[in-house]
DNA sequence: TACTTGTCCTGTCATGTCGTCAGCTTACCG
DNA sequence: CGGTAAGCTGACGACATGACAGGACAAGTA
């Protein structure tokens, strides 16, 4: 489709919309403003993307596939006693520091994903699912050993916690509003997800 | 300000901006169709508002007064026992309405918000800490009474907890992608905020 | 080095939105 | 009914969009 220099150019306009994305409002984002940043003209875009939201759909494409690595955050992991804990812990800092790194584009997917974009929701589903398969599946084994309360559906207690942590993620700057210390927010988020997945305060 | 006609104008062109925001990605709704859609032309819209944008943080603003409403579901509530259990259904389905009543314009302050608009945190931190206030109260007193956990920040709980619920109300369309039933969004809902108040499974 | 070929980039143009102003219309009051 | 102020709009320059044709460039050939 594209050769060598081709695709280099698209990539750099891939990187400049990123950090526009990063610096302005997604509304006022302008095809001329990514193209200047660039070194090209808008013409150039043109050739490679229909128009901004096309070429933020690929963003999105790119940013959930590296979403796999959250996957492994919960995985085949522990629930019980200590290690329950460590799992949560590590499961809520991997979630926070991936949305610090791509808060950008994840605002633009939840965006597009809430206006029922089905593109973006299919996006947004992708990288939430990556972990609350697997955190439903925990929540199942748990169930079926008699160690989780059995009338909870183990999609949607995973998928509500999964949300939660995205959704502090995506506002970390707001927290604070709260009251609550900045300190304080990974370590009761840990508290929740311990507490949703296996239905018993953690022992720390 | 303004006489009684304009303030219908302007009333009328804050209606229109609000349906085209229901039926419009945001990042395509432009003064023009608003303008249209009201009967009137560009020009009138630039007389009571600066931009797109301008017009959105009034409805914003109309919105977060009528949140008031909200706080009611969280303030002087039973947590313990069965009347905790009924608790955290109200407020659930209280949130989950309010947010569907609202869902156009509420996602336009989370996204204002995440990009770090200090107008728009400003509205979200108003509606959200309706609830989260005297919700974070409510665990202290637990607290102070020995019934929940001495080492949570009750802020921060109280944050993460109704952040959930926003969030997942906001992406309910999304929400049977993860395999959980519709139905049982709103049940599991209220299980996590019980258990994540009072640190109990609850006795429905 | 000169020529050829296919890929890649850009100047330019028609269309449409933005945001402003002067001037016209409407409602109200004496 | 005429005067006044509030409210509305046509028209305009500036700018973004999206399409095309043609120019610039790298790489291979002799």
């Amino acid at each position: 489709m594209a050769g060598r220099r081709g695709q280099a150019t698209r990539q750099k306009l891939l990187t400049c919309l990123d950090e526009m994305l990063s610096s302005s409002p997604y509304r006022d984002v302008r095809v001329i403003d990514v193209a200047r940043r660039a070194g090209t003209s808008p013409a150039t875009f043109y050739q490679y993307f229909p128009d901004v939201e096309g070429a933020v759909l690929e963003l999105a494409e790119e940013m959930s596939k590296e979403s796999s690595s959250l996957s492994e955050l919960a995985t085949d992991r522990q629930w019980t006693g200590k290690a329950g804990w460590q799992t949560a812990e590590e499961l809520v800092d991997g979630l926070l520091s991936f949305w610090r790194e791509n808060d950008a584009i994840l605002r633009v997917v939840d965006l597009g994903a809430a206006e029922g974009d089905k593109r973006f929701s299919k996006i947004r589903t992708k990288v939430l699912n990556g972990i609350t398969g697997p955190l439903a599946d925990s929540i199942g084994k748990l169930q079926s050993k008699g160690k989780a309360d059995p009338d909870i559906s183990p999609a949607a207690v995973a998928g509500s916690l999964v949300s939660m942590l995205a959704s502090v993620a995506g506002q970390q700057k707001a927290a604070q509003s709260w009251g609550a210390k900045k300190s304080d927010l990974k370590p009761n988020l840990a508290y929740l997800l311990y507490l949703g997945v296996t239905g018993r305060k953690p022992s720390r």
